[in-house]
DNA sequence: CTAATTGCAAATTGTTTGCATATTC
DNA sequence: GAATATGCAAACAATTTGCAATTAG
């Protein structure tokens, strides 16, 4: 609710219950899978609701979206960090970069502006790479 | 020719010439691009056709791809570097990790496996940012 | 009361697919 | 000659849009 006022945004069941799902630490949906929970408690959300509601969340730096193969993943982990995803269960799990790196100051900007920087990785995610073994 | 030979693809016109297109250094395109620049010279290639082609290419390592807001590009350079997608001109311009950064090794990795790395980042690029001083 | 948000249907964009024809090897 | 690739149209998936009705501040 903070964080909505905070960014001068109206404070909606539906928001509110968006940002419910997706706040959980370490969790990564896609918008189809957040209409698909909420559908149930709350039936008359529409997947553009759903959608606009991520885009006003991240417009205001409140959730962090990335791409994989064409879809929109969201998560509300602000830090620096990789995403995974994983070719065998479809999951996204979140990498820390090193201690030592620095994600942000890895690159020769030489007079180029960066404002957000996608880390992507592809394989295998924990549990599927050790029942691979 | 040989790229393609190595890997058991069949060498036709349009593949060597969406290859011509893409393999300029530092070139970055997206079909699209591809297509329209290609439909002068081969008026009868198909934007399908530089689709399927793309996918056998990168299938085979022989470019890259990632992507941005939504849509695929394709690139030829194949070291590990970050593509940064410049917000005012929508160019992207190759930005080089620096020297003491191996992106593949930054990551705290514990038992997964990574396949593919892709490092987006978002901003204004050296013309755009000098421009806009 | 006013501006913002929702819900719904329809539109858009980027990409893939099925299939007949043509082309490489 | 067999396997693969092209061209074309049609299908698809993810996302966005326009607009009327509703709701938050």
């Amino acid at each position: 609710m903070e964080l909505l006022r905070k960014s001068g945004l109206k404070v909606t069941p539906q928001r509110l219950s968006v940002m419910n799902v997706i706040m959980e630490a370490g969790e990564h949906f896609k918008a189809e899978e957040v209409y698909r929970k909420l559908k149930k408690s709350e039936p008359s959300i529409t997947l553009a609701t759903v959608y606009n509601i991520f885009r006003s969340l991240t417009d205001n730096g409140i959730i962090n979206s990335f791409e994989v193969d064409g879809t929109t993943w969201f998560e509300s982990n602000l830090d620096a960090h990789a995403n995974l995803f994983c070719e065998k269960c479809g999951t996204i799990e979140d990498v820390s970069l090193s201690e030592n790196s620095n994600l942000l100051e890895q690159f020769s900007l030489d007079g180029r502006k960066v404002r957000s920087a996608s880390l992507v990785l592809k394989g295998l995610c924990t549990k599927c790479s050790r029942n691979s073994r």
